[in-house]
DNA sequence: TCTGTAGGCGTTTTT
DNA sequence: CGCCTACAGA
């Protein structure tokens, strides 16, 4: 919750943190500089023109984001508000603003710091009018966005059994991400499922507009447009922000790639950050081509790498750089760390899930009492969420404690939904969503009739939900539901009265109270209304925190429809404190950006991970390989790797095989534990440079492929080249398949073996 | 309109 | 296995 507090843009005269005497600032530059090396000093000091900074994995990325914005603003004299630093997580930006105050103090506060989405919102929030819509837009999340899908589908008349919302819903999102609207996106359709899927696209985006709500791709993409319409709005903010700094570059995506050009095609102090090995997100639209083409996008663009390691023992970076050194669409890169010898990274296979959940907290404890560790240096990493489940068990039967990162977010449970969706309401009463959330919660007797009605009445005359809902309690056909409908219509306007002005947290006692929301809560009396009248307490709590940390910064907008800003943006990751001693359990996705001493990277089998529907082909591979690297290199003292031999999914028995991954680690490096025992410790006698490429096979270079050479591919089989085209990675061959027939493939993404 | 239950379905990863 | 949805009965 301290995010707030530092997501506030405070409006305050440019910060001089040196009297500009020569002398102070150079005692400030070196201050900055201290502790680097050369190429993190080329990464700060490179403050003019586009700088593209290759960081491998724990080679001081945030340092070199963080000193870089002190040097501008302490030694560059650059104004703290003509800074804009990029994240992609709200957890990224509060971390890397409390080390910029702690260089220069408070005056820090006026950066922009801040993820993608909360930027694009701001911008909107102040200039969205140009698009015809209301400043006072709704978030619409993705349980939102999903339910208007399904409207969209009914309005087609499409058979919902037929057609998945779901999919759909994940299809128009992948179009946002590549910045395609309806019209575009229908231009593309191949085939009439295509043409319908548009269609219903087109329709969706008319219906959020109806709402008044946008949702995250929308947040994005509809800055772009605002600022391809509308050049002198573009302007400002290009005026505004003199130096742009973006993090996990690698992770960006078509929109974001414009977003960014746009900003800073014209000064072009542009600086991005990232490490192509560790772009893990292209199912959502990531475009590792943003980060590979950076120098061709941006001609005389310095290029620094860094490539020492300080986070992790060598067994560790030399098992995760083997791993991925198997991906061919890959620039190469050679991490080194100085931290030679250490453990061997251990791994182990377990009969079921059960005995791997049972061997991994019973390690965990024993490292505790033995070793003098501390929970709080130990984490559990899996690929998918479902299964955190056994572990938490297991860590609840040994009375270890324990935080799940991840998962179900704080703001995604359904009473704190519900109250969140009144306050919604309040501040926009279009909102359809928040009214379909809450209008017979608690039970009013406004029931799914009702509403079908005051949904056919709002599409008639072109109004709101709540609009259609208000004629259809005075027509006189809703005689039944009708007087209780109209007191559901009053008291929203009520409400909605009142809340104006109103603290958030006073609005949300309010709301609970006047809805009967608590009362029915506590009325039913069981354990699980105990608990979410416990959540309900807990928002207000939050609210309470957001209006401290806002007090005395008065805003044009309400103080509420700022807080439910945040909440839409915020994630569980965002608000996870390691300050208490527990064991960390996440996703690997989740984990990126973080470091422990000891990591148990779990449930490594072909078919958790890489994820069986990673396995389609050799692109979602590289992904669930660079997934992994992400995993391992997370670790900074001793790495676990564990697997077992069957496990429970979906209620029955599966079998496993050990993970592709595993296989891959190089074997002088890897040792294989039955029971518990120390890790044999690898000798640092490899000399000064660790050969991390050695016991590897090298990836198939352009070379190797001629007409005529056999090769095996991981989908197709064995084969033989019978045609070449262009050059280098990007080739294309034509391949017979023994028994697949003729294909062609990009040698990049083909991932085949030689033979 | 509400409540209970049976059946179907699904799990990648998230701002 | 557990969640969510659809449907039946009151």
């Amino acid at each position: 919750m301290a995010i707030w507090r530092r997501e506030r843009v405070l409006c305050q005269p440019p910060l001089s943190p040196t009297d500009g005497s020569p002398a102070e600032t150079t005692l400030l530059a070196e201050t900055i500089l201290a502790g680097l090396n050369p190429e993190q000093r080329d990464a700060v000091t490179t403050t003019e023109g586009p700088l593209l900074v290759l960081a491998g994995a724990g080679s001081g990325k945030t340092r070199v984001l963080t000193q870089r914005i002190a040097y501008l603003i302490g030694v560059c004299g650059i104004a703290p508000d003509g800074i804009l630093a990029v994240t992609f997580t709200n957890k990224a930006a509060g971390e890397m603003r409390e080390r910029v105050e702690k260089l220069l103090g408070a005056g820090a506060a006026a950066v922009w710091l801040a993820t993608f989405h909360s930027v694009c919102m701001r911008i909107l929030r102040r200039d969205i009018g140009h698009l015809g819509y209301s400043r006072g837009f709704a978030i619409y999340d993705e349980a939102d966005s999903l339910g208007v899908v399904r409207q969209a589908v009914a309005r087609h008349r499409l058979d919902p059994k037929i057609v998945d919302a779901r999919r759909l819903r994940w299809r128009i999102d992948q179009w946002k991400n590549a910045g395609d609207d309806p019209a575009a996106a229908a231009r593309s359709a191949v085939d009439t499922e295509a043409q319908q899927a548009a269609e219903v696209y087109a329709t969706y985006q008319r219906l959020l507009a109806d709402a008044s709500a946008l949702d995250f791709g929308d947040l994005l993409l509809m800055t772009v447009e605002l600022f391809d319409r509308f050049p002198e709005v573009l302007a400002h903010y290009r005026r505004r922000w003199q130096y742009v700094l973006v993090d996990e570059y690698q992770d960006t995506n078509r929109v974001q790639y414009r977003l960014v050009q746009q900003l800073a095609s014209e000064h072009r102090n542009l600086c991005v950050v990232g490490d192509p090995d560790q772009s893990i997100y292209a199912w959502r639209g990531a475009d590792l081509h943003n980060i590979l083409d950076f120098e061709r996008d941006h001609p005389g663009a310095v290029v620094v790498k860094l490539e020492r390691n300080y986070r992790s023992t060598q067994p560790i970076l030399a098992g995760a750089s083997g791993v991925v050194a198997n991906n061919m669409a890959r620039r190469r890169k050679d991490l080194f760390t100085e931290r030679e010898g250490g453990e061997a990274i251990r791994g182990f296979e377990a009969e079921d899930d059960r005995d791997e959940a049972q061997r991994v907290v019973r390690e965990i404890q024993a490292t505790v009492r033995d070793d003098g560790r501390a929970y709080g240096d130990c984490a559990i990493f899996y690929r998918t969420n479902a299964q955190s489940r056994i572990f938490e068990e297991e860590l609840l039967k040994y009375d270890v404690p324990y935080v799940v990162v991840g998962g179900v977010r704080f703001y995604d449970r359904a009473e704190v939904k519900d109250a969140l969706a009144y306050l919604r309401l309040a501040q926009n009463p279009a909102d359809g969503a928040a009214l379909r959330r809450i209008v017979n919660k608690p039970a009013r007797g406004i029931g799914k009739t009702s509403l079908e009605r005051a949904e056919a009445l709002a599409e008639q005359h072109g109004t709101s939900l709540l609009e259609g809902l208000r004629r259809y309690g005075e027509s006189e056909e809703g005689a039944r539901a009708a007087p209780r409908i109209r007191a559901f219509v009053r008291m929203q306007s009520e409400l909605a009265g009142q809340l104006a002005g109103t603290a958030p947290a006073r609005a949300i006692a309010l709301v609970l109270d006047a809805s009967g929301y608590l009362a029915a809560l506590e009325r039913e009396g069981s354990v699980e209304a105990e608990s979410r009248i416990e959540n309900l307490r807990e928002l207000i709590a939050a609210a309470e925190d957001f209006h401290r940390a806002n007090a005395g910064f008065p805003d044009e907008r309400g103080e509420f429809e700022l807080f439910l800003d945040q909440v839409a943006l915020v994630s569980d990751v965002d608000s996870y404190d390691r300050r208490d001693d527990h064991v960390s359990l996440m996703t690997v996705h989740s984990a990126k950006g973080l470091e422990y001493p000891i990591v148990y990277l779990v449930g490594m089998e072909e078919g958790v991970f890489p994820h069986s529907a990673a396995l389609r082909d050799a692109v979602g591979v590289e992904e669930e390989r660079r997934l992994c690297y992400v995993g391992m290199t997370r670790a900074m003292e001793r790495l676990t790797i564990t697997s077992a031999a069957e496990r429970l999914r979906f209620g029955s028995r599966s079998y496993g095989v050990p993970s592709r991954f595993l296989a891959e680690i190089p074997p002088a490096v890897v040792e294989r534990v039955e029971g518990r025992g120390r890790a044999r410790p690898v000798p640092a006698s490899r000399g000064p440079h660790y050969d991390y490429s050695y016991a590897q096979a090298e990836p198939i270079g352009a070379a190797a492929i001629v007409r005529g050479v056999r090769v095996r591919h991981p989908h197709f089989g064995a084969g033989v080249v019978i045609s070449v085209a262009g050059a280098g990675a990007s080739q294309k061959l034509k391949v017979q398949f023994d028994r697949a027939g003729v294909k062609t493939l990009v040698l990049k993404f083909a991932n085949l073996e030689l033979g």
